[in-house]
DNA sequence: CGTGCGGATTTACGCACGTAAAAAGATAGG
DNA sequence: CCTATCTTTTTACGTGCGTAAATCCGCACG
């Protein structure tokens, strides 16, 4: 098992800046600027590092660099729930968007558990991040946690936000506008809908029920909203979405109308239930049964029918979060006005409404 | 603006151990072991401790307190691609195991992109992680860094790996037989199954394929793969489905024949392209087109028809890496054997096969 | 009241690197 | 060749905490 000499690695290991400087004949100091910036040396200098760094091999201490420095580099990211497309999207643009603005993203998944999350945040504070970006969970409970962190960080929230903390900056999506846009859509080219809501484990939850029934008040409807009934919150929305059209098409109900559900995994439920009782949604024809969405899951095209829904602009928003956290950050802003940016969502008209 | 006084959050922040130590009246070294291991001091002085720390808000460094350490507490995990529910699905057992076991995770997506792999793996190295483990790439450049990795830290592979690397502990599904499983099962009610391939993304891909002709040839029948041709690897899978049956489709082949999709995401596109074509899947008939999967895909079960597969145990796999991994941390055993641990799949007949 | 003992404190050093200041050296311009 | 300027080196200290050794303290025992 000799691993030392295998010919893709002969290289000698150096373990410490000290070794090294003594290696290829440069002071520590000078190594050490050399790290942080390059250019900061004279270029004779620096390809002489750069030539001795290919013979050795060298990694510096992630600790001890950051130690004693006023700037770690990183940004902590909270997610509330992994097995959701639409989270690992903005992660995905989160941290592409992070990685080209220089910082490296350490990302925690609360799990939907407050505990989980609070310990995470703890993390990041021990850590010493530059700022944190967070996507929270729906508990009211930890409401102050995030003040805190706010307080005490740059910090930005991302995707939702509880109505009582008005003055922390936050990016997402305008649900007024989104779902107020297919609430429209549906009235104009069939019945109105009904809104099938989902369980309440995040404040996007209510903000949805409460732009639908302002739309469709604003045109003049009497707003219908299904799917609240006493379920315990969690994220398994295509079996809730298929429970409750289930049962309501098996007592006949709805069967013709235009069914507005809040997000489209739970449309995705109500397309199973609307396929095992034998309907088919569509826009095709006029006064039957039509499924809508919103997200633009990106499972909703390959469905059949393909689910009609508004698009929130994902890459956007994690690209605005971190804009505005590095802003922030360099800004070192504490009394600073906060931001609230709002993106529109954009109707995906396909075949299910 | 007077964001000290809130009725929440009194406490006076202390930033050093030292400081802590002159505000309870402790010293620091015992403040160090308490931290460690708050049962390694007496009753009464912990119980100090505590009430000293309700009174005042502090947070450890974590840069310092891993800088002088044997042990960092914990281990890197690198997957390759976030929106795809079974890498999430596995990350969230991988997380859940390591957090039982007391290990804080630090998760990086290598975005299918090598050279993010090889950073993420030097930002292991260099914050000295007890223990990696990595899903990796389809990629055969970059082998040498796993075995690198290998090498320098206890390192466990998951759920696919180079057949170029059989000396690395490895963990995941045992696909001769779970690909074997459903090949019979789909020999055992119907035609023999033509496989739909997908794109060479990682080793699984080809190693499905061949436990699928291994087994057809077992069975005496002919082998028929489709799908291979000349498509640029990338994660959109179920687009892929769909263009190849919907050509397929288009000409009138295979659409009365067994169909075995090499996960269950192009098995989505494929039902997509059925149903374009009017053609209806599933097992009730004798002799009709049917669809089947692997992975046992979240939304799977939600498909029109529920789509047949065979489940991965996701979970198992995480927990039975993570606790190789921290038996190997443990021991410190470089010379000693490797482990392969391979998890069967079990069938899941729904209604597309 | 002296002794022994477990736990706490004091003291001191180490970790790997950032960083500032002073001294030394190299480069370019004259 | 000499000086002004830039860069590097030397030296030294700081970061927050782990850790070991020596000392100290309080308590029970004889």
């Amino acid at each position: 098992m000799a691993k030392t000499d295998r010919p893709g690695d002969p290289k000698p290991r150096i373990a410490t800046m000290e070794e090294l400087s003594v290696a290829i004949g440069v002071s520590r100091p000078t190594l050490s600027r050399y790290f942080q910036d390059p250019t900061s040396v004279r270029d004779t200098t620096g390809d002489r590092i750069r030539q001795g760094l290919e013979r050795v091999e060298y990694v510096p201490n992630f600790f001890a660099t950051r130690m004693n420095r006023k700037s770690t580099g990183m940004i902590g990211v909270i997610i509330p729930y992994l097995n959701d497309l639409f989270f690992t999207r903005l992660l995905e643009s989160i941290e592409m968007a992070a990685m080209e603005a220089g910082y490296t993203v350490i990302t925690q998944c609360s799990h939907s558990d407050p505990a989980i999350e609070a310990r995470a945040s703890e993390t990041f504070l021990s850590m010493s991040v530059d700022g944190a970006l967070v996507a929270p969970l729906g508990n009211q409970s930890d409401f102050e946690l995030h003040e805190r962190l706010n307080a005490r960080l740059p910090f930005v929230l991302v995707d939702s936000r509880p109505a009582t903390l008005p003055n922390i900056d936050f990016v997402g999506t305008d649900h007024m506008q989104s779902t107020g846009n297919i609430t429209q859509y549906l009235c104009r080219v069939g019945d109105p809908p009904i809104f099938l809501a989902m369980p309440r484990v995040n404040f996007n939850a209510v903000e949805r029920e409460r732009a639908y029934v302002a739309k469709m008040e604003e045109l003049g409807h009497e707003p219908m909203i299904i799917g609240t009934e006493a379920i315990r919150p969690d994220w398994h929305f295509e079996p809730h979405g298929f429970a409750v059209l289930d049962e309501r098409f098996s007592r006949g109900h709805f069967t013709d109308r235009s069914i507005l559900c809040v997000n489209d995994r739970v449309a995705i439920g109500a397309l199973q239930a609307a396929a095992r009782h034998g309907l088919d949604p569509g826009r095709a024809r006029r006064g039957g049964l039509r499924i809508a969405g919103h997200d633009d899951y990106p499972l909703g095209p390959h469905m059949i029918p393909a689910l009609t829904t508004v698009a929130q602009d994902v890459e956007a928003i994690g690209r605005a979060a971190v804009g505005r956290l590095v802003e922030k950050i360099r800004a070192e802003n504490k009394s600073g006005d906060h931001l609230v940016t709002l993106f529109d969502g954009v109707l995906k008209v396909r075949d299910s409404a």
